[in-house]
DNA sequence: GCCGTTTTCGGCCCGACTGTTTTCAGTCG
């Protein structure tokens, strides 16, 4: 059992003990799941040495837990709490306006156990009859569930991607196969997925099957043939594996690459062509002659396009493109030079402003963005100007140590009349300034875009941070007009940002296709909250790529010194 | 359940907002 696996299953007391009423439990369990995801070392070594409560949170109690987890790969107590509380019961409060204490009192006083029930209930009016709760809150309900039944069955990118990348190093590690890719909408960076696709390259397919079965996440198996499996792992993804020989392997990769839309329209092509196309290969129609399927690019090249990248292939124009040699030359984690958007301990961040900064060097990139959240966001400590001030001294001072630029910025509140959360004179100081809504989400679309508007029009700040609010599966964006903010930004100068959290993607690839092709600039941010978010780049990038960006789009392409250059002109036009 | 310049019990980042009330509980970040 590994560190993330022992992770989650605390998370999944940490979400039991809300369920208990127990805040504190919940946020105890909750704190022992960080450290334990963000520990440098295994967590099984640390049993071995009797070393548990060297981890930070972690005490005698939850030190029991975690060493019956890493001997038997069980909870007695978590299974005893599963009973208790069935996981129809948790999934409610994935369900917004909806916490712990409503699903409490809507189980004790209506028998509501799950989403199906909470809607039954709803829409017969019974909730509204209950204390507390009204016709309001019974339309706001209806609505939650059906946001999360919208969701329900795909999960962000950001949650399948590691997963799946150990699954295929797994398989790529112990020999048998050739070659290994993941497929399916994962490959394409889709910001949920249904389920993890993997196609390997193998002429001992049987062999490759027992490793895949093996894998330690795996909880069971739902079917094994010959060249397809399926497997569920523990945390409930389904993984299809199929295995081709070599000769097929490119054909198989583009055929399980998608989209169906884009296979559609070229095995049209194909057939104009006079080819007949499939997942082993392309063949001639005449004799049936196989002519490309070893590798991915040959397939497309028989056909008379140039290769294209996964992210490209829903049917967006991208077969047009690629028969007139017109594709974009898509931006790629190479040409990143930095990140602008990374929380830092002072305030909700979990790394200091120095292991950040060396963090980002050990990447490889040129320079960092540190950006804490404002003086309103006390929650998340909101740092107070004296305390913003003083890091703008530390970041000069580190950087000159390190001898790498570490720009000291700020995530900024746009307050609700749209001013920003300090004073122009203090922002003069900082680098760069990211504003985002972290409040009033629910303001009618006029009121909305016209605060974000006012936000864009001081001259201090230059990115709009995470610019719909969007959480994947959990919150729709706030109601704004996104061509109005984007005529803006072009105007303005001011930068959207793209945001490479899991949950955000924010501006989503199609919109920041439509910030393209209005001429606006876009910044990624990672909003990085701990070392192993910078991660998030690849989320990030992938978004990216998918909305047909290129390096020149983006400025974190850009060196430190024309990136210097394009702050300091917004702030002087 | 964890933790200790508030130290072995009694706190645990807390303020704004919403929808429900007529003073507040629940949710969110």
């Amino acid at each position: 059992m590994n560190n993330a696996e022992i992770a989650q299953m605390l998370y999944e007391f940490a979400e039991l003990m809300d369920l208990k009423g127990d805040v504190f439990k919940r946020n105890a369990y909750r704190k022992a799941a960080q450290s334990v995801e963000d520990l440098g070392r295994d967590v099984q070594d640390l049993v071995a040495e009797g070393n548990l409560d060297s981890i930070p949170g972690v005490g005698e109690s939850i030190a029991k837990k975690i060493k019956e987890l890493v001997g038997t790969g069980r909870s007695t107590e978590l299974e005893k709490l599963r009973q208790e509380f069935p996981a129809g019961l948790v999934q409610l409060m994935s369900v917004p306006d909806v916490g712990p204490r409503s699903v409490i009192r809507l189980r004790q006083e209506l028998g509501v156990n799950s989403l199906q029930e909470l809607k039954e209930a709803a829409l017969s009016h019974r909730i509204r009859g209950l204390k507390g709760f009204g016709e309001r809150s019974e339309e706001n309900i209806l609505k939650g569930i059906a946001l999360v039944e919208k969701q329900s069955g795909r999960m962000p990118l950001g949650h399948a991607y590691p997963i799946a990348r150990d699954i295929a190093e797994h398989l790529r590690m112990r020999g048998h196969t050739h070659a290994v890719s993941l497929a399916g909408s994962l490959r394409r960076m889709r910001e949920t997925v249904g389920d993890i696709d993997i196609l390997a390259g193998s002429d001992s397919p049987d062999k490759v099957m027992d490793l895949f079965v093996a894998h330690p996440q795996v909880a069971s198996v739902i079917a094994r043939g010959g060249t397809k499996a399926s497997v569920r792992l523990a945390d409930g993804t389904q993984v299809d594996l199929r295995v081709v020989p070599r000769e097929s392997y490119g054909a198989a990769l583009q055929y399980f690459t998608g989209s169906k839309e884009h296979n559609v329209k070229l095995r049209r092509i194909a057939i104009q062509k006079g080819y007949k196309l499939n997942e082993y290969g392309v063949f001639r129609k005449d004799d049936d002659a196989l002519v490309a399927g070893s590798d991915e690019d040959g397939i497309y090249r028989l056909l008379g396009m140039d290769p294209m990248p996964p992210e490209m292939r829903e049917d967006r124009g991208e077969i047009e493109a690629a028969l007139e040699h017109r594709l974009p030359n898509l931006v790629s984690m190479e040409d990143i030079k930095g990140d602008f958007h990374v929380h830092t301990s002072m305030s909700d961040g979990r790394a200091t402003m120095r292991e950040v900064a060396e963090e980002a060097e050990r990447r490889g990139y040129r320079y960092i963005g540190v950006t804490d959240h404002s003086q309103s966001l006390r929650i998340a400590g909101g740092l107070s100007i004296d305390y913003l001030l003083a890091s703008v001294e530390e970041a000069r001072q580190l950087s000159d140590e390190l001898g790498f630029p570490v720009l000291r910025g700020a995530e900024v509140d746009i307050l609700e009349d749209g001013s920003l959360d300090y004073p122009d004179d203090v922002l003069a100081q900082l680098d760069y300034v990211i504003g985002s809504v972290h409040s009033r989400f629910k303001m009618d679309r006029r009121e909305m875009t016209d605060r974000v508007l006012t936000a864009m029009s001081n001259e201090e700040m230059n990115i709009l941070g995470h610019p719909t609010g969007r959480l994947i599966g959990k919150r729709p964006g706030y109601d704004i007009d996104l061509d109005r903010v984007m005529d803006e930004a072009q105007s303005k100068g001011v930068l959207l940002e793209l945001n490479g959290f899991p949950d955000r993607l924010d501006l989503n690839d199609l919109n920041c296709r439509r910030a393209k092709e209005r001429g606006v600039m876009m910044c990624i941010g990672t909003d990085a909250h701990s070392l192993g978010h910078f991660d998030n780049m690849e989320l990030a990038v992938g978004t990216a790529r998918r909305a047909w960006l290129e390096p020149g789009d983006i400025l974190n392409t850009y060196s430190i010194d024309r990136v210097r250059k394009v702050f300091t002109r917004q702030r002087t036009t």
